[in-house]
DNA sequence: GCCAACGTTGGC
DNA sequence: GCCAACGTTGGC
């Protein structure tokens, strides 16, 4: 079982989007960054993952949802009207790869950046690092549990 | 809207 | 293989 956190933003993809369809398997694509992808590659089902809001009002992490399916070629690169489109990449090499989220739930308050910031013991997450563009990391499970203990102390 | 930081591209 | 130019990310 691992830890991992992804960015979205709000206005392509919420966490009340997620809830809203609680039972669906969201396919996570339209990653283009080699290290993104190569911690999608490295996601297991079961995994836990933290749903990071950016570039939006209110920016942090706002809930949680499950990797209910691993690593499969993203189909998004292979359609033309897609955003995500890649006319370099081929079916029997596709460059990138999704990976189904299932929403598990919201936090009971979006725990924002600034406080993950300050919290002690979270200095090393990339999301903090200065010029970090990174949109799918993982995450300890020391890490993991103090973002949570930010939850209970909103 | 601004701008720093970063990844990618392409000429050489 | 180098590196300048460019486009994108993402907080503020």
């Amino acid at each position: 079982m691992a830890y991992w956190l992804v960015k979205t933003e709000p206005s392509e993809w919420s966490i009340d989007d997620f809830a809203a369809e609680p039972g669906r398997a969201v396919p996570w694509d339209g990653v283009r960054n080699y290290q993104a992808r190569n911690f999608l590659l490295r996601m297991s089902r079961g995994d836990s993952v933290l749903v990071y809001h950016s570039s939006c009002r209110r920016i942090g992490v706002a809930g949680i949802a499950r990797v209910v399916r691993e690593a499969y070629p993203d189909p998004s690169q292979f359609d033309g009207a897609s955003p995500y489109f890649d006319e370099k990449s081929t079916r029997e090499a596709p460059r990138w790869v999704a990976v189904d989220l299932q929403f598990e739930r919201r936090l009971s308050a979006l725990i924002p950046l600034a406080r993950i910031r300050e919290c002690p013991g979270l200095e090393e997450m990339p999301l903090v690092k200065k010029g970090n563009r990174l949109s799918v990391m993982p995450v300890t499970a020391g890490q993991w549990e103090r973002i949570l203990s930010l939850e209970e102390n909103s």
